[in-house]
RNA sequence: GCCGAUGUAGCUCAGCUGGUCAGAGCAGCUGAUUUGUAAUCAGCAGGUCGGGGGUUCGAAUCCGUCCAUCGGCUCCA
């Protein structure tokens, strides 16, 4: 007999050789038929696996991570079996369990595999699970794994196995089909009731380009039917509020063939979302002690070479730019930091000067590769809306403080509720790969562990993230789908201070060296503007719409009235339209609705007599009347609300000390 | 860059196996309509079917090439 502890701390006695699932049914059939997968002391077994000793078990069902995984690599591997069956002689890469799904990597020989394949692979898998065949478990020697590869003939396997070590490697089958796999599975195909095969991509063994290219199949598969056809509704929604659709529709941003792939065209209205974002920002920065700069957008190529980003970016991204002059070379510039080293330089420091606050709306251009392009999201020229924070050591906490401050004014302000903070420090094992000197690691690893701290931030802490130049601050958010997207990020840099030879005059009247730190709340503008489009479905908030309101006339006879409405809104600094067309209002409301325009001012016959609007506020209908002060109000101050800044002690201490 | 797919009017798309196949809806323009909370009606105009080649008596339709776009290119057996 063996004793079983249970998560609430309860223990039952077991025969020896017990399996996971027959616990569960012991415990209740509802149970067993919800679970997956079985931790037993920390490792995951499959739930048809006998343990031998005592242990402490959890039993992971779909809500869990380990329960989603064994179905969903279960899944993979009778995809592989149906691939076998219908493309005999196929070779297998890995097949692993993703975070929405799984797929496998094959080398289907010398065919090619097409998205128009995938439903006949669906068919075979759907036939395969309804054989409901188990998924056996084997222990096999190094040696006998070889040799079932070797004879099978597939390297792919082979090479896994080299990294192996003896007396780890399971081989698991079903049906047909066995596959080198550490586990676990669910117990037998039947349990993968639904599917379906999304797409196919090339993937690289190993994810390295030098390597031979594989088919990719990715597939999504679920418990009930009625969760696929939920999930695939959700990757429909996301289809619907792709950013690339949505600023088609907006008529917010193109593409020209002529201009070049990777180089947005900002049309009018993208512009004046972007612009109210960055007037916002600069706001909020002036208020927090920057200083807005511009430099240029391009540079000698000796200032990148110094910088070090001649190295990063020269080879592999726009070739220099020559001049007439012999030996004359220019950058575009893939960074805006040497052009603020340089600002830095431009006059002798004191310690009392600093920090020293650069901001600006550097424009940068980077040759990413044809295939990375997409939408604003990887682009070849694109807007940081960057900053540097030239400080002393002991000055870095509060400057992080800072940051963090209007990060959240800005989370607060676009209504980003959920997000996470990871802190990348170094691997001091590893301390050849960083550059600056123990002590100053130690102090700015320190002020940021302290500033998130103070924040309240519950930062995940991750070591030997960090760049060789320094440690660093990420925020991802998750948008309304739940996706998760990098944005700000702030870094801690002693690498160009150093390169640039900055220096202030301390106290002591001796030289040191500043600390610099990069930061960039939204990241790059085009890249946040998507985020943005795909968080809101292209439904701004009043103060970021590109019109925020429409006036819609019921008939002609009102048109004069309309009009003064609409310049009298004007006046008090709203965006708006004036829709005169002789179409019937419903027709109006309904374009005006598409427009996603907030506010919808519907004016007739009564508004005029008794100088009011009616108001239809975008996606919830009618709203009432207002005279048309109370309305001015109103926007203004939804505006106001959605912007005000952060409240900080310490950004009103600046202030002063400012002025 | 690589693998696969796609590329027809401003937009969304139809056009199967090559022979009235150059179409529809929306948008645009013109006219009628003067309208009360998500599509009023009619007419007109719009494309050398991504570019440039080839096969063919004949190509949007087949082949190869270039360009662009889309899905991807380690979340390790």
């Amino acid at each position: 007999m063996i004793k079983i502890k249970f998560p609430d701390n309860s223990i039952r006695e077991y025969s020896t050789g017990i399996t996971g699932l027959e616990i569960a049914k012991s415990i209740s059939h509802s149970l067993a038929k919800e679970v997956y997968s079985v931790t037993v002391n920390g490792e995951v077994y499959d739930l048809t696996r006998p343990i031998e000793h005592d242990a402490s078990i959890k039993f992971n069902k779909w809500e869990d991570e380990e329960g989603q995984h064994a179905f969903w690599h279960s899944s993979a591997h009778l995809m592989a079996e149906a691939l076998e069956e219908l493309y005999p002689g196929v070779k297998f890469g890995i097949g692993p369990a993703i975070e929405n799904g799984f797929y496998y990597d094959i080398d289907p020989g010398g065919r090619s595999i097409s998205e128009s394949d995938l439903p006949a692979i669906e068919k075979k898998m759907k036939e395969l699970a309804q054989q409901k065949n188990p998924y056996t478990r084997k222990n096999v020697s190094k040696n006998e794994a070889l040799e079932y590869y070797s004879q099978k003939g597939d390297h792919y396997k082979l090479e896994l196995l080299q990294d192996l070590d003896e007396g780890t490697i399971t081989l698991y089958t079903h049906g047909s089909f066995t596959d080198l796999c550490r586990g676990p599975h669910v117990p037998h195909t039947g349990y993968i009731k639904a599917f379906k095969l999304l797409n196919v991509a090339g993937a690289y063994w190993r994810g390295d380009e030098k390597n031979k290219q594989l088919t990719r199949i990715y597939g999504v598969s679920f418990p009930k039917q009625s969760m696929l056809e939920e999930h695939l509704h959700m990757l429909e929604q996301a289809k619907e509020r792709d950013h690339r659709k949505i600023g088609k529709e907006l008529e917010l941003f193109t593409f020209s063939q002529m201009v070049g792939s990777g180089l947005t065209l900002w049309l009018p209205k993208g512009a004046r979302l972007r612009e109210s974002l960055e007037d916002f920002l600069k706001k909020v920065q002036r208020d927090y002690g920057y200083e807005q700069v511009i430099t240029p957008h391009i540079g000698q190529k000796e200032l990148y070479v110094l910088s070090g980003h001649y190295e990063k970016y020269g080879e592999s991204s726009f070739r220099p730019i020559s001049t007439p002059a012999e030996g004359e070379e220019f950058l575009l510039k893939p960074m805006n930091c040497p052009h603020h080293c340089e600002i830095y330089k431009f006059k002798p420091h004191s310690y009392k000067d600093l920090p020293v606050r650069m901001a600006e709306f550097g424009t940068v251009y980077r040759y990413e590769q044809s295939g990375e392009l997409h939408g604003l999201t990887r682009v070849r020229g694109f807007t940081q809306d960057d900053a540097h924070i030239f400080c002393r050591p002991d000055q870095l906490k509060e400057e992080f403080i800072k940051v963090i401050d209007i990060i959240f004014t800005i989370f607060r302000a676009l209504d980003f509720k959920d997000f996470l903070v990871q802190i990348s420090l170094r691997d001091k094992n590893d301390g050849d790969k960083y550059i600056g000197s123990d002590e100053n690691w130690e102090k700015a690893e320190k002020a940021i562990l302290e500033a998130t701290r103070e924040k309240g931030l519950d930062a995940r802490i991750v070591y030997g993230e960090a760049a060789f130049y320094g440690p660093k601050l990420d925020f991802m958010v998750k948008d309304a789908l739940g996706r998760k997207w990098q944005l700000g990020t702030i870094q801690v840099d002693y690498n160009l201070p150093e390169r640039f030879d900055l220096e202030y005059t301390g106290a002591d009247n001796q030289k040191h060296r500043p600390v610099m730190i990069h930061r960039a709340p939204f990241g790059s503008m085009e890249r946040f503007v998507a985020i943005l489009i795909e968080h809101t479905a292209g439904k701004f908030p009043l103060w970021l719409a590109p019109e925020q309101f429409v006036i819609l006339p019921i008939s002609e006879k009102v048109n004069k009235y309309a009009e003064k409405v609409f310049n009298f809104l004007k006046n008090d600094d709203l965006r708006g339209l004036l829709d005169l067309r002789s179409e019937k209002i419903g027709k109006k409301i309904r374009d005006n609705e598409l427009k996603r325009i907030p506010y919808l001012l519907v004016v007739g016959e009564k508004e005029a007599d008794n100088n009011t609007v009616s108001v239809r506020k975008q996606g919830e209908g009618d709203k009432g009347s207002m005279n048309l002060e109370e309305f001015a109000n109103f926007a203004r101050m939804e505006i106001e609300k959605a912007i005000s800044i952060v409240n900080n002690p310490v950004a009103i201490k600046e202030r002063r000390k400012e002025t």
